[in-house]
DNA sequence: AAATATACCTTGACAGGTGAGGTATATCGT
DNA sequence: ACGATATACCTCACCTGTCAAGGTATATTT
């Protein structure tokens, strides 16, 4: 994982959020999706996905379930809710306003 | 500024390097530029951006000295090191890196 | 003389990420 | 039968970056 979680900071809850909009999952297998789709370039450390979800939970983006089917441990199943689906949509647009801002700030261009 | 400072973490030191890799600038004049770039959008706390002048210097990126021109108080200018402008280049990579994965993990489209 | 713009700096509080540690269950190899 | 491994969840203490609030000082404008 060469890329410094510092740069990603802030995005952690939308990555998760765009998780569930497919559907319902739980955390290790978020995490193991996430690592697929970044080639093993990316992946959340335990501690940063639990606090992920406990905050998004407490902010009513997210509800929880227990499920018990496959093998391995219990797991909790968590599910995107309306407001969720609101706050991750703002949080793309925010997004790509600030993709915008930032490459407009670390590019090195003449002012006009 | 609509822009949470939030999702701008962590490119802090980036921003700043930029606008010296054009020319030896001060504090004041560096934020001024900033907003101008942004159209007003963006602009760092003068807590976060004086923060970051320290952090910068005490990693070797810059180095500053007194300057006394012009009108108002007296100003610290700032210059970029070797160093700096090599962690310029790094940063921009990562950037690059970065922009790339985040886009893979927010877009909402099927697996491989 | 007062107001304003320029310019720098520090402190304390807060939020998110994480290393380190802990708990529990199911499967696999021998 | 038993240890190792993979699955799965959780918490705490610490670190770092942001920022509201406060302070200092100088030059220009009214």
């Amino acid at each position: 994982m060469s890329i410094s979680a510092d740069v990603l900071r802030g995005h952690t809850d939308t990555i998760i959020l765009t998780q569930l909009m497919r559907a319902d999952n739980y955390g290790y297998e978020i995490n193991k999706n996430i690592q697929q789709r970044t080639h093993g370039q990316y992946g959340f450390k335990e501690a940063t996905l639990y606090t992920a979800f406990k905050r998004l939970e407490q902010n009513g983006l997210i509800t929880s379930y227990w499920g018990s089917d496959g093998p391995g441990a219990r797991r909790r199943y968590y599910s995107i809710t309306d407001a969720g689906r609101r706050q991750w949509a703002e949080n793309i647009r925010e997004w790509e306003d600030t993709r915008a801002l930032l490459e407009a700030l670390i590019s090195i261009e003449e002012e006009t």
